[in-house]
DNA sequence: ATGTAC
């Protein structure tokens, strides 16, 4: 299938908005996410849309996708506003992938002012709670979201590095996490009244939306000082953290983002997926990729198709023993299916095109040791179960 | 991705 990309191409149904995908024709772009980029460009107000190379089809809007418009949509930022990937240096002499992984806390746990009231975790905070909203806090949450151990594998840009104060074979903590119950709450509210129509009252919703960044980006620094210190290291500032959803105003307009990352002169992760490195990377997006970059490897099955072929094509141990080495603790067997390295497509893909493209340059890549999903009460070692086992199917699949 | 309904 032919692709019209990085040439802005008017959008065929209605309007004067720009569709422009910044992927390479050796990159897979599912149609319906391009679709999607139309009907999102024929939109009331819409400016320019902007695909990255991760670009896949979301709910109604698509995943890896900057657009720019006149009139505020809280639709197309999506139920996970401040949803983003932070990076956190991590000052352990050695690990073990085995006992990391025995060591993660409950992530599914919401940390409670009365009863974890010692839990020096608490210590990130600087200030109120924003919103006042204590469900969920330093909750990781499902879908995409994870925790991760990693290690500086390469260093392609050694002073940008350094800048970053990091060396080839340093840990650090990847925390890819947002606003869990507070923006679904707050895109739920506006969705109940308006649909997919604009924001009412956008200063309203900007001060919400505005709750939830904030809110997601300590949920972040709360799940890495929680994860530090069970681990027995200092919890650390980020170096890293970016949100990936979000509106923000410029040059008079509403940039929204929705799976794609700041990508002005910002330092990025883009994450790829649990059994492939991530890449550091120093973005500089023009206007031209309405100043952003990709979040990460994008979905190239759905989560309906990758629990069906994954089941088939991979036993659970391998899931959980990725092909880099490293362990994945999740007791959630479909999720696991689901969050396959397999049903993402190729990082290094992603990256090629943001840099053929002009809109980033690799710092340094990571390769996982423990990627943690949710908490697996079995243990991360344990042999597989018969039911486990692909060929042994229960009842009837919903796909 | 989410809390909640099925």
């Amino acid at each position: 299938m032919s692709q019209q990309m990085s040439r802005p191409e008017s959008a065929p149904t209605a309007g004067s908005a720009t569709v422009t995908v910044f992927a390479s024709d050796r990159s897979w772009i599912e149609s319906n996410a391009v679709d999607q980029c139309h009907q999102v460009a024929a939109l009331d107000g819409m400016v320019s849309v902007a695909g990255m190379p991760d670009l896949h089809p979301g709910k109604g809007a698509p995943i890896g996708a900057a657009m720019t418009s006149t009139v505020l949509y809280p639709f197309l930022v999506g139920s996970d506003i401040g949803c983003g990937i932070a990076v956190f240096p991590v000052e352990l002499k050695r690990v073990v992938p085995e006992q990391v992984a025995r060591r993660f806390p409950d992530l599914d746990i919401a940390l409670d002012p009365d009863r974890d009231a010692d839990d020096p975790a608490w210590a990130v905070v600087d200030g109120e709670i924003p919103a006042g909203h204590l469900d969920g806090l330093g909750t990781v949450g499902r879908g995409n979201h994870f925790v991760e151990l990693a290690r500086i594998q390469t260093v392609l840009d050694p002073a940008h590095t350094a800048r970053l104060g990091l060396a080839a074979d340093d840990l650090v903590l990847i925390v890819h996490s947002g606003s869990r119950g507070l923006g679904e709450r707050i895109l739920r509210a506006h969705t109940e009244r308006h649909g997919a129509g604009p924001a009412a009252d956008p200063a309203g919703y900007l001060a919400l939306h505005d709750a939830a960044v904030r809110w997601g980006s300590l949920n972040r620094r709360l799940l890495a000082a929680r994860v530090l210190h069970a681990l027995g290291a200092r919890p650390t500032e980020p170096i890293v953290d970016q949100c990936h959803n979000l509106v923000e105003v410029r040059d008079g307009a509403y940039l929204h983002r929705k799976g794609a990352a700041p990508g002005d002169g910002r330092d990025v992760l883009i994450a790829g997926t649990r059994g492939t490195c991530s890449y550091l990377v120093a973005a500089h997006a023009g206007p031209q990729a309405n100043f952003s970059v990709a979040h990460g490897a994008g979905r190239k099955m759905s989560r309906a198709d990758a629990l069906r072929r994954g089941r088939a094509k991979h036993t659970v141990e391998e899931l959980r023993r990725t092909p880099v080495g490293s362990l994945v603790v999740c007791g959630d067997r479909q999720l696991l299916f689901e969050e396959a390295p397999t049903a993402y497509k190729r990082i290094e893909q992603v990256i090629a095109d943001l840099v053929e493209h002009g809109l980033a340059t690799p710092a340094a890549t990571t390769v996982p040791l423990v990627t943690y999903k949710t908490i697996d009460r079995g243990g991360n070692a344990r042999t597989a179960s018969r039911r486990d086992r692909p060929d042994h199917r229960r009842g009837r699949g919903r796909s």
